[in-house]
DNA sequence: GATGAATGAGCCTTCATTCAT
DNA sequence: AATGAATGAAGGCTCATTCAT
């Protein structure tokens, strides 16, 4: 049971690095293949052994969960504050954005959720959103009657309106039209330089 | 796991029965376990061979199709006398109670959409809806704002909001209040006796 | 997620030969390289399909409980007919000859009981040996102080010595030693031609 | 698993120690979930690096090897004065007993032999016992019948009851029931204290 | 036609071994 | 000299698909 003949090995210099290279691979893949793509092609996409990736992501859903992270982390700062002029538009045009960016995210949540047992996946969203909006109500810029989750519902319904796309290059206008039916004022005009 | 047990070999007699069973089969399962379901699980649930499987569907998908043909031809006859009292209203809750049932569907879509090059997965609620929803419009039932294709549209959103549910039981009134948002006349309030 | 092209499929008649063609296989393999040999390979040496291995056994252990199996059968027919002359004379070679056919025998024991919560790789030996060992102890041929149990652990003392044998080809005559050592009853001669 | 947490990286001066941590975590694992632990685990039981066991310790057999070592340097030290009162009882003794504590002996050895062409793993025990054993003869506690060769002999049976023992608790006591079996003189009641 | 065993590609995972620090 | 991450071969297992009966 004799093993290996190695080619490179740049050490455990690489270990931040190799990280992050998997989490990268591994949004670049699951947006483009779904969220069951091999685990291996991952590793590969990263330029990373098998290994290496197991060290770091024991699991498909520790990957997802790390992706999750990044993608709440992001957010967090957005909400960071809430007083900045456009903050709660800035932040809810992000989070649209996000979910564009990974289609793949629907069948994360919906299997991450199948398999933890219980919370361990908690939506961020209420904590991150609750200030920004307050303030954006305050500016009269958002309708009072909008609550934080009926916030959330929107951002669910949006992900539904993202993961039917037949046609990605349609999944924005799409999705903004969505938003304008629930309420005007969560959508915006997409005039191609993102303004808003 | 299996549920449905049939006896043994019933030879070439059962041929039609067996597609019926497979496709029950298939729901069932997409149902609960997901799309990825091993396919010998649906053949094994419904007393079929896996050889039978293959003929009656060569391929997942051709499962899925038919599957979903199954709920067009149910709409299509919900759908075919516009002028009784209540049709656009039944046919939408069966629409929405359709997406409840099958979680899945989400993931088949997807992956169907993935898979088929092109057309092949025609969404044919337009037709199904068009004549239904003018009558109830007629009928100052529905606001004349809404086009079919913002009920199409509406439908994707519940959708999102069914399939990121967490909890499997608060699946239809999250549907139910998203419904509301969009526009009040969509929803109903599902008074445990599934009244409109 | 297509699949492949197969060269040679002898159909499910080959279903009962293979299994045999897999025990066979197992026997050679755990002797020849011990208890850890590749399944892979096992299922390679029975010329048969992995899948085909997994049928059939599910796990390493199944393999080794049907080998344990196969040998009990054996040694039951040989107990069959306690009267029969030499009966417990050739029962107790065969059970020693057992022993030195499959050295690693001692590992899969030990494994399995590793592994199984208890009972199940029940010891059959006592029930086999009983009325064998009653009849030789009546005709003089064994001293009445040996009981079963002493018999047992004699074998248990042969694996010993068969195991921790470099030479395999001294072995046998090792293990010969060794129960002359213990009881000179349960040893013979073993002048090449098997005599008793 | 980790019994003994060593601290952090004490740098090139814990050098000697690492290699008996090494060997007592090897000791202790290999005792406990046999021969075939994962080279990493034993490391991490040692609270050493990897790379540190490479250096110690260049395979798996070196580490075997190494243990075999130590296990014959106390019997060693126990032979070296053959006169003593009860030196060969109490050398027999702890041969069994270190037996009775590595129960993974038999699978070292069994790997050990397989693997080494010939010679290099070599049985010391004939020279340990040969001094002991003419004194104990000439002081007529052991039978003159018995040889060097004998007691080894002994010795291998004792492996195979020992490890074939279903209950760990049970090993001693069958161990001993079988040394009766070989020899009374061989063998001891072992009243709870140990005692000869 | 139905059946269910057989097949084997491919994925996940482990672990011996190397090597930059 | 120690550390611990990186590497990749290899093995276990699953499952889509085929095919003799």
């Amino acid at each position: 049971m004799p093993t290996t003949q190695r080619a490179t090995n740049r050490g455990p210099a690489a270990a931040g690095a190799n990280r992050r290279a998997l989490l990268d691979a591994a949004r670049r893949l699951f947006a483009e293949h779904g969220y069951e793509v091999p685990l291996s092609a991952v590793a590969r996409e990263a330029g990373v052994g098998q290994g290496s990736l197991y060290r770091h992501f024991p699991g498909r859903l520790d990957l997802a969960l790390a992706i999750f992270e990044d993608n709440y982390a992001e957010l967090e700062r957005l909400a960071a504050d809430p007083h900045a002029p456009g903050a709660f538009s800035q932040l809810w045009r992000r989070i649209i954005d996000q979910t564009l960016e990974s289609r793949a995210f629907v069948e994360m949540v919906v299997e991450a959720r199948r398999q933890l047992p219980d919370v361990k996946v908690v939506n961020r969203l209420p904590e991150i959103l609750e200030d920004p909006l307050r303030v954006a109500q305050a500016a009269g810029l958002i309708p009072r009657e909008l609550s934080v989750h009926d916030l959330i519902l929107a951002h669910r319904m949006i992900y539904g309106v993202i993961v039917t796309e037949t046609d990605p290059a349609l999944a924005r206008s799409s999705a903004l039209r969505a938003l304008a039916m629930v309420n005007p004022a969560l959508s915006w005009s997409d005039d191609e330089r993102d303004t808003a």
